[in-house]
DNA sequence: TTGTCTGCAAACTATTTGCACCGAG
DNA sequence: CTCGGTGCAAATAGTTTGCAGACAA
């Protein structure tokens, strides 16, 4: 709860303020666990109260991610994805753009190669926002993406 | 123009038509050298026929897509980005999420990790639609992203 | 000739914006 | 009370699709 506090308080400051749809996109990107969709953010707040409108949602996000509360990622699928910065601590997405799962890696093991990238070019890797496509497992176990079946 | 021919000949072998417009985005993506938009690809296109509509650049990029010509990668603003696959064989792409600058990274920075990636997790990286976002050292030097300027 | 490909127009999806009312401070 | 925030509806931007005619093989 303390990230919740600190945005609070971080609105004050700023003369933003503090309201109930605020709060249920808030909580309801800590319940999504990870990278969400405008569109599921919506579904979780209705669930609380109906009269929410999307909206409003993409505008909450654009202010949270303004203030580096969340972070988002745009998705091969054309949707953007949306999810708590520091939820898990900084880590890297492998998406699955078979599937479209998405699995974590830890941010060491992607250092090395962001530290490179720094010195050689100067530029910053940003981490909060890092999804790499691939292809899972189980996808190329069963025969990789969406390609042209040979006849 | 080698890649261009094996293209054909694929295309062919597959009961696929080789039209005017197939080739001139073929050639404008050669032109274009890296990614480029849809947008930008019709334009090009429309340089030489006007007659050339978005659809079929659509279209066009999809079958190339199927058949491994093309990559695309999903821009931070919401556009798609396309780009011939090989023109400087695979890397990495380094878009700066404050200007939209792209720099490339040799593939071999990049292996280390990939390989950790498909040894630990079994997921393969794809190589061909790889982009990462962060921010350029001019960007950086400047300030950074679209920020709340603190009043 | 034949069946694929194209241009056109309309549909769609994700996101943004204008505006009048609402409610947090 | 004030003015920032909201819901609603309409506008946008990018992309996809249906269809009748055009054209590569």
């Amino acid at each position: 709860m303390a990230c919740e506090e600190d945005f609070y308080k971080l609105l004050r400051e700023r003369g933003f303020r503090l309201t109930p749809q605020r709060e249920m996109v808030l909580s309801a990107l800590h319940d999504l666990q990870g990278l969400a969709t405008a569109e599921e953010i919506l579904t979780k707040v209705q669930a609380i109260t109906s009269s929410v409108d999307i909206s409003t949602v993409y505008r909450t996000l654009e202010l949270l991610q303004d203030f580096r509360v969340v972070a988002s990622v745009a998705g091969s699928d054309g949707q953007r994805r949306y999810e708590l910065v520091g939820a898990r601590g900084p880590h890297v997405h492998l998406v699955c753009r078979s599937c479209g799962k998405v699995l974590s890696a830890a941010l060491a093991d992607f250092r090395p190669f962001m530290d490179l990238m720094r010195e050689r070019y100067g530029f910053h890797i940003g981490v909060e926002q890092l999804s790499i496509t691939g292809i899972c497992q189980e996808c190329c176990a069963a025969g990789g993406s969406s390609d042209i079946i040979p006849s």
